[in-house]
DNA sequence: CCAACCCATACGTTTTCGGTATGTCTCATG
DNA sequence: CATGAGACATACCGAAAACGTATGGGTTGG
């Protein structure tokens, strides 16, 4: 069987005449009547009674037809599916994203991305440090907001932007009174911080500002979200450092400084499989740049 | 779009793999992975991943590979309709029969034809003499039991078996007690007819015999069913001549009897477009031939 | 009786398809 | 590190299928 003959049959059927359904087809009229016989003699019965004004189906035909005209359709909404989740018009977009930027990102990039991916199944997964990127690599995310960026072989990262470290604290707080914050101020003081660099870059990133300047901070608690480490900052147990732009979403009470001395920056970077399609992800990147943009 | 590329596609994504599907295809594996390629390139979007241990369907392909797989079901269901209809094993068949058969033909015929054709739609339509020739051509019946049968170019007959008149009279009537009557003693008495020639040719044949035995008999009623008729004979309104197989469904209280002098017979005929599909009918004639044998 | 219409057939040309031989890449193994 | 197996891709050639043009045959309507 071949979608060719089917497609002729059709014409012919719904045009009740070869010569008609030649022209629709835009062939000559032989060919075409070949072609139905052709069919007829595969299936072994006539499907047209070949009348002096036209083509008439018979009840064989009749029982063919209506499921050829389905199986075309099928074919054409197959084709037309593929196409369409190329083009990033339709799909699935599994997004993960590095937990520090929950609060800062995903309020404004999920109405974003809905926007500009109409049609396009998004999905939005929590990630740490170890689970991002064995999730990238088997697919089960497509795209990742990660802080800092993935290095893999089979990883393609692009910037999106970059955030500054920045001091939180109480506003009631001595140090809620300066500008900005010279680093060596922070020494002794309790750290709330977030988990254990294996799980958060950015604490390493905390790590190395602190060491840097010889700057000792007992940690007095971890906690896992930036909302209880910003719940603790504004209880009085502590100071945290924390990037820029966990300050969206940040309750009134607790101010955000930057540091006299240090401009620590950690890159925000969308990271994918190189061989994923590249479409939905080009979308992607350019909702994210500009939701990035705006923090 | 090509069904055979899509059934190669189908194959490939079912296996994971182009020399596994070539070899359910029976095909060698370079053309195949051409094919695969040709509706990559037609598509524009890759279906599979390449990897070193086959193949793997992208998003696209997931996208294409449902409805191709209804579609292929699809087409080939609508093949395996057409043959079946043609093969008589499904379809739809209307049959016509002339209503003094209906008693006597139908209790035995449906459940025969139920049984010997099973899967198609079985009609049964009531045909008077004007009504059944076009009720044929316009397709609206596909097979009418005749008595007797049509002559039309466009329509074929085949004999199915021959009925003999009889005279239909009550038990307690003098003529019962005869084997078989003379016509002329039927001169003179009150007839319960069928109807007209013109929609019932039994009453014609009915007046061809007593013409031919120069008996007049007074039409004391026309009743539109042998039902009718065997009903007033048997309230002894008149006598009635009827095709034998009335007999049966006939009343106790009735009672049939040959003619002595006359042996007039009627044939029972199937009729049908020489253009309809030829196994439904054969089958039907088969069944019809068997149920008329046994009347 | 002829013109118009429609489908069927014949034949030469072109396109497409399938098979064989071979290449390339990756992974596993000694 | 070399090698061999396994999988898909490419190249080329011969065969088959489809298409177009030309033409035939049957029916309808003027």
């Amino acid at each position: 069987m071949d979608l060719r003959r089917l497609r002729y049959f059709v014409a012919v059927a719904e045009e009740r005449s070869v010569g008609k359904a030649a022209e629709r087809l835009r062939m000559a009229q032989p060919p075409l009547s070949v072609q139905i016989r052709k069919l007829e003699a595969e299936l072994g019965t006539p499907l047209f009674r070949r009348g002096t004004r036209g083509m008439d189906l018979t009840e064989a035909g009749l029982a063919l037809m209506s499921r050829a005209s389905e199986a075309l359709a099928l074919a054409a909404e197959g084709v037309e599916a593929a196409r369409a989740v190329a083009a990033g018009r339709r799909g699935r977009l599994s997004v993960g994203y590095m937990f520090v930027l929950a609060s800062a990102v995903l309020p404004q990039l999920v109405p974003e991305l809905r926007r500009s991916l109409p049609g396009v199944d998004l999905d939005f997964v929590e990630l740490s440090a170890s689970t991002r990127e064995p999730l990238l690599l088997d697919r089960a995310v497509g795209v990742a907001l990660c802080m800092p960026a993935i290095h893999h072989p089979e990883i393609q990262v692009a910037q999106i932007g970059t955030q500054t470290l920045m001091l939180a604290a109480p506003a009631r707080s001595p140090l809620a009174r300066m500008t900005a914050v010279p680093v060596d101020k922070l020494q002794g003081r309790p750290l709330i911080a977030l988990p254990r660099p294996e799980e958060e870059p950015t604490s390493s990133a905390v790590a190395a500002l602190l060491r840097r300047h010889q700057v000792v901070m007992p940690i007095i608690s971890r906690v896992e979200t930036v909302h209880s480490a910003l719940g603790l900052v504004l209880a009085g147990e502590g100071l945290s450092i924390l990037p820029a732009c966990a300050k969206l979403g940040a309750p009134p009470g607790i101010v955000f400084r930057p540091f006299l001395d240090a401009a620590d920056t950690i890159e925000i970077a969308a990271c994918w499989r190189r061989d994923s399609s590249s479409q939905l992800i080009r979308t992607f990147l350019k909702s994210a740049e500009k939701v990035v943009a705006r923090i």
